[in-house]
DNA sequence: TGCTGTCAATACGCGCACGTATGGATCGGG
DNA sequence: CCCGATCCATACGTGCGCGTATTGACAGCA
């Protein structure tokens, strides 16, 4: 007993590592990893710089260790218990719908498309990326589909979340009301699941 | 007579305005509007900022007038004399295409979709997303769709053209052959087009 | 109670890119 | 030929954000 893990409930006490790295993940996600800055995210914290670089040696390493915590718990957040689910259609039907709706993490993932100049970025991206389009292959080869169309479509809707979320997170285009959203979520669907 | 134009051919002549456009759009193009610096540019152009001060009164008026200019020309790029083909669906089919070969044009509408909380890219890419996606329902109305559907399906097709420029531009994910590229071009129009 | 390790505050230096100030070069017309 | 307008070079000032250096506060433990 008697250690206390705290990271909740910040209410006054020292911060640990870990709450910088959530800190830093909420800033990116509000306002891209661009605005991560080692004074605003201070300041957002109730402290001062000072107190920044007992724990990490510079700015770099802060989005090092975020963006590493993040690619560790992405997948769990949208995955979760979905092989419940027998059917093959059904269980993409249900992915489809579950990654319309918004989530912090997508938020991230939109940021990070941003600056994929980075090279802490672009190697990250290109594994996430990887391993999405991956599960999307896999998935329309148990529906039934050959190896080449599989690829193809896996592509195609990845392509086409990845434009979602341009088009609503950072474009603001969709001006759709919420039963019109979900039609077009729906028509996807239906489009992309044969 | 007497009037030369010269801004071809820019061998040791002054400026005018639209070469400082222009080469801002290249660095645009290449390296996104974040590198898009004054003094850089003046290097690129063979002068330095002194000249620069002169055509304009900031660097955001700069970039003001590169991206006037590009709105103007970039939707010619794509369409130009596609309404000689008669069929709905081939014309359609021809967009397609023509869209998945890069362009220039293509590398700065993603450059500037990663800057999209910029106040001055900001409705400027609202007017231009819109205009595309009203051309894609219209396009899929004249196939017969339904309105509705109509709509969701240009939709889908504008997110999986922007998820394409993520995916090849920016993030490097292809690995394609060129035949397996082409492949994968048709597997998208026959998917989304019916 | 004093010591030591942990965490934080303050002050400072530095690099970079923007923008300004001012003087120099070059071209065309009277 | 020369003068004003146009275009460019050089030098400087400034703000911002990173990183460093130094000191301070506070805990647990002997």
């Amino acid at each position: 007993m008697g250690v206390m893990q705290q990271t909740q409930k910040s209410e006054r006490t020292r911060l640990t590592v870990g709450d910088w790295e959530q800190g830093a993940l909420d800033m990116i996600a509000e306002q891209g990893v661009g605005a991560l800055a080692v004074e605003a995210l201070a300041r957002r914290l109730g402290v001062t710089k000072g107190s920044f670089y007992w724990h990490f040696r510079n700015r770099e390493s802060l989005l090092r260790s975020a963006l590493e915590s993040w690619e560790q718990n992405e997948e769990a957040e949208v995955l979760a218990g979905i092989e419940s689910i027998d059917e093959p259609r059904a269980r993409l039907r249900e992915v489809f719908h579950r990654v319309a709706h918004e989530m912090k993490s997508h938020r991230i993932y939109a940021a990070l498309l941003k600056v994929l100049d980075h090279p802490v970025v672009l190697p990250l991206m290109g594994r996430v990326t990887q391993r999405r389009m991956q599960f999307l292959t896999e998935a329309y080869l148990q529906i039934g589909m050959p190896p080449r169309t599989a690829a193809h479509r896996a592509r195609l809707a990845y392509a086409a979340f990845i434009g979602f979320l341009q088009l609503n997170l950072t474009l603001g285009m969709p001006r759709l009301s919420h039963e019109e959203f979900d039609a077009y979520v729906e028509h996807v669907a239906t489009t992309l699941i044969p």
